[in-house]
DNA sequence: CGATTTATATAGTGATTGATACAAAAACAG
DNA sequence: CTGTTTTTGTATCAATCACTATATAAATCG
């Protein structure tokens, strides 16, 4: 018994693809029910039946963000053979992420629900787990570039797991001002290139 | 002739600094006249006798955050002797403006409007301007070092002022999730560390 | 076919949004 | 005192907010 009643009349991923592409360019709260619902193809009572609410909405809009845009980002800082590569890597595929052209610019984890204090703090705390989920991927990485001998025990990789983090972040306000690709990358360039004096390995290639 | 009719019954000043506490709190959209009114102590005719219109509030709200807390961070970069003493007090002054703990965290600036599309288009384009004057700001001084010696001839002057314009920015991030002090100085400290590898001055102290 | 089940479209819910109409209140000028 | 001017509080404006009640449409089941 596949389905009983009658079938649903547009897809469902295509639908939270178009929502997430509103929430990632007018934010949570601009992003208003008429503008969902007119980007998704469906009225509020499917959007409601479907999803369950703005709210629901915008938290499967972040799943989906992170498993599609955001895994291009992450997804090689475990398997990068240095913890080096693995933040270069983070950091150029930022500056290549957020100016690509058919997305909207900057990160939608940093950009749709800066404020904490207000009728949305729910949603803007789901978003502040995942910024700092990355900031704890980055430490860990460090961490077992510490152990792997790659870094000196001497590396305070909670402080660098920020600092590589900061940048991340702050690549978003960059591109959402109109920064240009390249602009990105040399300001990746720019943070890496203090490696060796961050690290002090300054014998590691 | 002082004045003609009746007198107004509270401080404009007072009434202003809070709506800039509101709107830095909780941005421009999350911000209702009802929270203004409520925390400026008057009425919605008395806002919009004094004001004109919430925009209008706004900005005059942006314009003292720029004079007031914002000084304390950039009013150095000119006078510094070098550009690396100017841009390592502007990260230093940022970590400490951004966890006073009497204010709210991050830069108002950054923070109160971060959505280009939809409904307040012409407010986050204002505060895009105040950005990017921030980052020619420090693109100007790096070139007075060039001019001046401090800095080798090939320096990328743009690229490096991008780069700690976007710490900065991602600061404020960092600080509405809750970085603390200690965690905002180590991230400006990594930031600077990178200092010679980033100008080619590693004779300069 | 009729019965059931699910999705849809229309229309409208109360609440809140930013912004005002109005008249009383409080100062001055004459 | 009587006007004039400006601010104040009350009460409200149309518009929009997120959300839903209701009835119809479209499918399967028996």
């Amino acid at each position: 018994m596949p389905q009983r009643g009658r079938p649903r009349g547009f897809d469902r991923e295509e639908a939270l693809r178009q929502a997430m592409e509103v929430f990632w360019t007018q934010g949570y709260d601009n992003a208003s029910l008429a503008d969902l619902t007119r980007a998704m193809g469906i009225n509020a009572p499917s959007l409601y039946a479907t999803f369950g609410s703005k709210e629901a909405l915008f938290r499967e809009a972040v799943a989906l963000y992170v498993q599609t845009e955001g895994s291009g980002i992450w997804e090689q800082v475990e398997t990068a053979p240095t913890a080096r590569a693995a933040i270069a890597h983070v950091l150029r595929a930022t500056a290549e992420a957020f100016t690509r052209g058919d997305t909207p610019r900057g990160c939608m984890i940093v950009l749709a629900a800066p404020q904490m204090q207000g009728a949305n703090a729910q949603v803007c705390d789901a978003l502040k787990v995942h910024r700092q989920a990355n900031g704890c991927l980055l430490e860990r990485r460090l961490k077992r570039a510490v152990e792997e001998g790659e870094l000196p025990a001497s590396t305070d990789c909670r402080a660098l797991a920020s600092y590589f983090a900061t940048v991340q972040h702050g690549m978003s306000i960059q591109a959402r001002d109109g920064a240009s690709r390249e602009t990105l990358l040399a300001i990746s360039d720019c943070a890496m290139s203090g490696w060796e004096a961050l690290t002090g390995a300054s014998h590691e290639a």
